[in-house]
DNA sequence: AGATTCTGGTTAAGCGATTAACCACAACGC
DNA sequence: GCGTTGTGGTTAATCGCTTAACCAGAATCT
């Protein structure tokens, strides 16, 4: 019936009988209008095929009712949760997502930014790229979703949200206390970037995971000699790499923490491809809680993190905070989700069973 | 610097001295202009920061420079892959990703379609939500990526690329053969929509992958009775639960050929539960080659889709087919990337090692 | 030399919506 | 009866570009 929609604002006033703004006013419903009137050209709206048209509609009142989205990389299971989550809530607002991977390229990343302000997204989301130090001032809102960048505390550029990373990495970490383990070996993921932030500086260079797993390793009185501590690739295959070195190097420990799923899934087949036993001779955590952790064998014990939860928040942040200064808006504090710990089978208590 | 961009053409005209047509074909190199002049112009847009009205361009223009992209379900790790080479590839050419999520509902899907177009992207890439039998004639040119619509040989109403999944499932059947595998099980993913066309009909309401398969094991001679198929959601714990009945039910079968890699690491899963060996006891083959094929243990064999190449075809395709009539297309033929069996370690010979 | 074509520019007409300003007419207050 | 206030609608300006139509002056042709 509708093949294609050469027909715009004015024929269906035409068709009606009335006035474009009179059709702009209904489909709007920015001023009241007698309910005959309406009806007629609703009527007209529909048996015409009537669609508004997107650009004009953008180039008169600035917004398009599309939100930015920025991934580092589709790759690593968890974004694409992420992504969903974010499309679903958007989706339900009304809104469409333009989605950029930054491939976790700086380059790629400001290209993208620059892109879709370019397009005129109404806001955008960015999962920071890895060594993103900041984020250009941009004039639509823009939070950062899920990273965080490094010495954001105190001078919050951008809004931000993300989970708790520092209690997970403390749940992660009490969780395996608890069974008793007392060697430790951490999956940290890449360095940081170069970059010396005093943030940084302080932490020792750890990420925010780290630092929480940490901290609870020494409130526990852990040695640090009992801890090794390997950063590689944000991916399986480091994971797996570095776990197999640590293995070759005779490390002792009974309990592995690491800083995400992949990783974690890495070490793991790391593990049984060197004849070890998960959770028998190791017990292993991970975090994020993506799709695969619940399906490994043994199924993998991790502090989740809830991607919907973080998306309908940073959805909402980015909507409330208006295109007046986001500098101004009281609440530039960071705002943190907590995570839980999923136990499934990867752990067991130290000294497992022969 | 650049704060904001309410610099319009005309300031950059004003700016430089010339007129705003002027100002638009040096930026377009749509009319040969003088060195002198065109120099003046760059500068002031430097100088000015200027930024071209995306929305004013659509508008004028009716192009968006903005590619439609519709998944069925971004959880299922082999379409975040593909998403990721869309995205590259249109970036590369230029242009953005919209990006919506159907969910693998019909519904969802035809307002993702609706939307899209609305929003005047120049084309669309759809992956089809299962089950769907037809999409809407759209005014750009949509493609059909990955999934193939049924009895769309003969009626091409949409240009389609997608793997040759037919080979591709001789290929996984065939390297099991090879290995003197007589007893067979295929996970078949989910069991297609009730209608009934031809196409369907003629084939016993399997995909093209399942034809595949079960053309080569009838090619060797093997029995159907020698062969159990079963249906399952297209997930990791549908083929878990899958196989999990068949191994209940005292199936007896050495080889397993799955439609998914996501089927076939949750078939790997109940088997190790089950404390059968792969592929000492049982041998197994994937489809798609998802990044974690690779990293279970025992690493999956699998036959690879080439998502570059699908993507690159795609891209090209829905850019080559102008805004005229695709059904006048001579090439109205569905494109066939082929597929490439990836050996690994899932899979052994029959009669394996004790 | 006069007619014709090039060349490098300008003017102005839209693209399809939104919205401020205006207006006719009815209802209302006193 | 006459300003005032509401109600429901129209007129026209505008958003920021692109591009057809036009034009002056220089080059080329015959």
């Amino acid at each position: 019936m509708t093949t294609r929609s050469p027909v715009t604002i004015s024929d269906v006033a035409r068709h009606a009988g009335v006035s474009t703004a009179t059709v702009s006013f209904v489909l709007n419903k920015t001023k009241t209008v007698t309910a005959e009137v309406r009806d007629r050209v609703l009527r007209s709206t529909h048996e015409l095929g009537y669609q508004p048209s997107h650009a004009a509609r953008a180039l008169r009142t600035g917004k398009t009712a599309t939100i930015g989205l920025i991934i580092p990389d589709l790759t690593n299971p968890f974004f694409p949760k992420l992504a969903q989550d974010v499309e679903r809530e958007a989706a339900a607002l009304g809104y469409a997502v333009l989605l950029a991977d930054s491939h976790d390229d700086l380059e790629r990343q400001a290209k993208a930014i620059q892109n879709m302000e370019g397009k005129n997204v109404d806001m955008m989301l960015v999962i920071p790229a890895l060594g993103t130090l900041s984020l250009p001032a941009t004039a639509v809102p823009l939070v950062i979703l899920d990273r965080s960048l490094p010495g954001q505390n105190h001078a919050a550029q951008h809004l931000s949200v993300s989970s708790d990373e520092f209690s997970g990495g403390q749940q992660a970490a009490s969780h395996l206390l608890g069974l008793g383990h007392t060697t430790f070996a951490v999956l940290a993921g890449p360095a940081q970037a170069a970059a010396a932030s005093d943030k940084m500086l302080s932490s020792g260079g750890h990420s925010r995971r780290v630092q929480g797993m940490l901290s609870a390793l020494q409130s526990a009185g852990i040695s640090q000699a009992d801890t090794v501590l390997v950063h590689s690739e944000y991916t399986a295959e480091g994971g797996r790499q570095a776990t197999q070195d640590m293995l070759h190097a005779g490390q002792g420990f009974t309990a592995m923490l690491a800083t995400s799923d992949t990783l974690a899934l890495g070490a793991l087949s790391a593990l049984q491809h060197a004849g070890k036993r998960v959770p028998q001779d190791v017990s292993l955590v991970g975090f994020d809680d993506i799709p695969w952790a619940a399906l490994s064998f043994p199924a993998l014990t991790t502090v989740r993190q809830q991607t919907a939860e973080l998306a309908r928040q940073a959805v909402a942040l980015a909507l409330s905070s208006g295109p007046a200064s986001q500098s101004t808006l009281s609440s530039a504090r960071p705002s943190l989700v907590p995570t839980r710990l999923v136990v499934r089978d990867s752990c067991g208590p130290a000294g497992g069973t022969p």
